[in-house]
DNA sequence: CATTGTTGCCGAACTTAATTCAGCCAATAT
DNA sequence: ATATTGGCTGAATTAAGTTCGGCAACAATG
């Protein structure tokens, strides 16, 4: 039931209480209950405007990887956080430390941020795939179709 | 000001326009307005409820890098984008055609995902990335300062 | 087996926000 | 100088969010 209400939420998070409680059988008070709780227990962290990344001016996207001298929270890895152009930030097993996505303007605005980040101590290389069209973007989905419970303990408590 | 607004609703998108008229020093009905242009425009995509992957059960993400025998919106790439773990498809200049980016619940789902894409008709060879974890993680900002005006031509019209 | 507590749902009432509309002001163009 | 357009405000209307009491199902307990 949970996993209907997030999938419909997923796709729109503009429905109201009482078109949800229509889509999966309950009532608008119901579904306000059971949305609260979802909030409040992390499964659902935010509800958040979906940005068109070239209406924005963000043409580029690169996907970086990079080397750096340090693990877990260093001072190089808040740096880099800090740049808005980086969207994502993941350490990777495989080749190299973290790997990036970022967006950018242009070509050049993505060599000054290579600049940057190279310019950071602590970085030691770099290595860039520039994206030539998306193909699909979608945020998580909750359509998994899984044993349950579901492990919500895990959600932040914030 | 639209950038304004923008900014508001990317980080939370159940602000009232009144809250966000505030914020920005417009009325209630002129920040509608706003947004409903952007909506229409498209450079507000859509709404959508961000969810925790791991209350979904998604612990495991990984990057794949897959090479393809076709270019362009061919069948193999619609097969790919039919898992349900793919939640993003990019095509990439670098050293590949495809680049990846999917969520399964444990390194078993993983390969069984690896599998079908191996099994599939156009899909020469993949290489792998799991991330061991994610620093940062944030949708599409719309805090660029940049020269006016925005291309809001590019938009979709949907 | 009955009792008590808990959980989750519904319907109605109430409160708040979304939406519409008429009128106004400023900027631009004729 | 004047008409026209676009965008804003404030009030009124409509729709939604939110709270509450009561009920039914289930589980644990005496």
């Amino acid at each position: 039931m949970d996993r209907k209400i997030l999938g419909a939420l997923v796709e729109d998070a503009t429905l109201s209480y009482a078109d949800l409680g229509k889509r999966v059988g309950l009532s608008a008070p119901a579904v306000h209950e059971r949305v609260k709780r979802l909030k409040r227990s992390g499964v659902i962290r935010r509800m958040a405007a979906l940005v068109d990344p070239r209406a924005v001016g963000k043409t580029l996207l690169a996907f970086v990887h990079v080397d750096t001298t340090g693990w877990g929270k260093t001072p190089e890895l808040m740096a880099i956080s800090e740049h808005p152009e980086v969207e994502e930030i993941h350490s990777v097993a495989g080749d190299t430390c973290m790997l990036l996505k970022v967006r950018t303007t242009d070509t050049h605005a993505l060599e000054g941020l290579l600049a940057r980040l190279y310019a950071t101590p602590g970085v030691v290389a770099t290595r860039s795939y520039v994206a030539l069209s998306t193909y699909l973007e979608r945020p998580v989905q909750a359509d998994v179709t899984e044993v349950w419970p579901a492990p919500q303990a895990r959600a932040r408590s914030l």
